[in-house]
This record gives structure tokens, C-alpha cells and sequence, in this order.
DNA sequence: TTGTTTATACGAATTGTTTCGTATTCAAAT
DNA sequence: ATTTGAATACGAAACAATTCGTATAAACAA
């Protein structure tokens, strides 16, 4: 059994954890300044954020210097995993091959994109 | 321009949406007892639930009779459809393909499943 | 040294969600 | 008619998520 972050992150949290998990290492004015591309938001809430999510185990900081860095604990396989099953439970009733559709037929996807998921899907069958 | 819910249930309103859609028009009680297969709940929880998505809109019901009969609003396509998208935007960067393949990849789906997939695929492909 | 900037900490208001208790009403059975 | 059972309405507590103001400390420049 690990450690593993309860895996439930809201939808803010979301959002700090993806700029984590792309950048590694980042200070919350790093975070703050990415997140305030799309939305506004006082500097102290993405702080306030952080800081919860330090509580929760989703992220780790080292405090040895004033300015805090922080990164990712909640892992992105696994917290996408955990959204994606659970949408499909929640609003799918349980057919992964129903959202999928779903996904496909409005989120516009490159033809590169649906050949590299048919030959996902072709492994697959293999096993 | 219709007059669409803003499609944003929370997610004990989508147990109770699920119910709807599948079973069309439903009571309170019907609604209650099919939810309560699964976890705990008291009656007037479930009552109150689905007074509070009257009032936003995301079902209707015929008070003619004193037991109320409700029926689903938000429609299951749109709903799907917003879930989806904005999991996707939310946790994998945009990218249906990720998704899709973190979907298929975990939740097991049966061969016809994929087959199927992978025939929509190929209509897709076509456009 | 003194003032300015830039951090974190913390408390608290606000808003949204979930849950349930109590009051009331209606209908059916006794 | 009276009682009983099942329904809705409503208020409010409990909890969670979001947002921001203010206090305070550290670093740095003048």
C-alpha cells in the first residue's frame, strides 16, 4: 500500500496540480502567474490553494528558503485515472466505450490523434 | 438559442439525472428507492435534492396530484457532453486522445466494446 | 538605517452542497 | 369522523470550496 494523495482533487486544485505536473518545481507566484493567463485571482488565494493542498498530501514544498517551492505529490496517472472512471460511473453508467464516443465525436481531434488511438486500440486486442 | 440548464449538475444530482433518463417519469419515492440500492440516505434528503433541481432547471415535474412526477430536463447528451469536455480540458490538457486511451486503458471493456469504437473510428475517419 | 517590496500565515466572509428534522396537508382505511 | 400513513414544504445545520483582507517577517535597495 502507498501513500498515494486521497486523489480527489476539486477543480482548482486541478488546475494548480496540471501546471505541476508540467513544470516540476514552482513557486506559488510561478503557479499564480500561469493560472492568471485564463482567470483573475488575488495572488493569496492561489497561496491559500496551495497551501490546502500541502494539507491534504496532494502537493510537497521545501520551506528551507523564504520563497517556498513546491510540487506534485498527487501523481497525474493516477488522479486522471481516478476522474475518468469515475465520470464514466457517474454519468456513463459504467461504459467506458459510451463516453469515449462521447469524447470523440465533439472534441475535435486531430487524424493523427485517432490513428494513434487505433493503434492503442489494436494492442489492446492482442491481449 | 434554447433554454438549456447550465449543465452543471452536481454529482448527486447526476445519480438522480441517471435515474431519469433511464427511467423516464419517476416520483420522488422511485427515484429514492432505486438510489438507496447503493448508499444511505434519508427520504426527505432525496426530496429536497430534487426541489432544488426543479429550481434550477434541470427537471420538470406535474404537480397536478399531490405526488409529485418528475421527469429530466438536462438533456443526458448535453450533460455528457459538458462532463466530458470540460474533464478533459480540466485534467488532460485538452487532449481527448490522452483521455480516451486513459479510459480504455484502466476500465475494462469487452471486445464488442472495441470493436465498435474502433468502427466509429473509421466513420470518423471518412469526414 | 529606513522604507519598499515580496513572501507566508491566518482568519473569516461568501457561496455552494448535502443532509435531515419538523410542520403541514391530503387521502385512504378503520 | 378519526386516525394513520405518505406526501410536500421549509428551515437550518454541517460541511466543503473559494476568495480575499490583514498581519507579519524577510530581503533588499536607497
Amino acid at each position: 500500500m502507498s501513500t498515494e494523495p486521497s486523489a480527489k482533487p476539486t477543480e482548482s486544485e486541478l488546475e494548480i496540480l496540471q501546471i505541476l505536473w508540467e513544470k516540476g518545481n514552482c513557486t506559488v507566484r510561478d503557479v499564480h502567474e500561469i493560472l492568471t493567463r485564463n482567470k483573475e485571482a488575488g495572488y493569496t488565494t492561489t497561496l491559500k490553494l496551495m497551501q490546502i493542498m500541502h494539507e491534504k498530501g496532494l502537493v510537497k514544498r521545501d520551506t528551507s528558503s523564504k520563497t517556498h517551492i513546491y510540487s506534485a505529490l498527487a501523481s497525474q496517472q493516477k488522479t486522471q485515472q481516478h476522474l475518468v472512471s469515475r465520470l464514466i460511473d457517474n454519468a456513463f453508467n459504467g461504459s467506458a466505450a459510451r463516453m469515449v464516443m462521447q469524447a470523440l465525436g465533439n472534441h475535435k481531434s486531430s487524424k493523427d490523434e485517432i490513428d494513434a488511438i487505433k493503434k492503442y486500440l489494436d494492442q489492446l486486442d492482442q491481449n
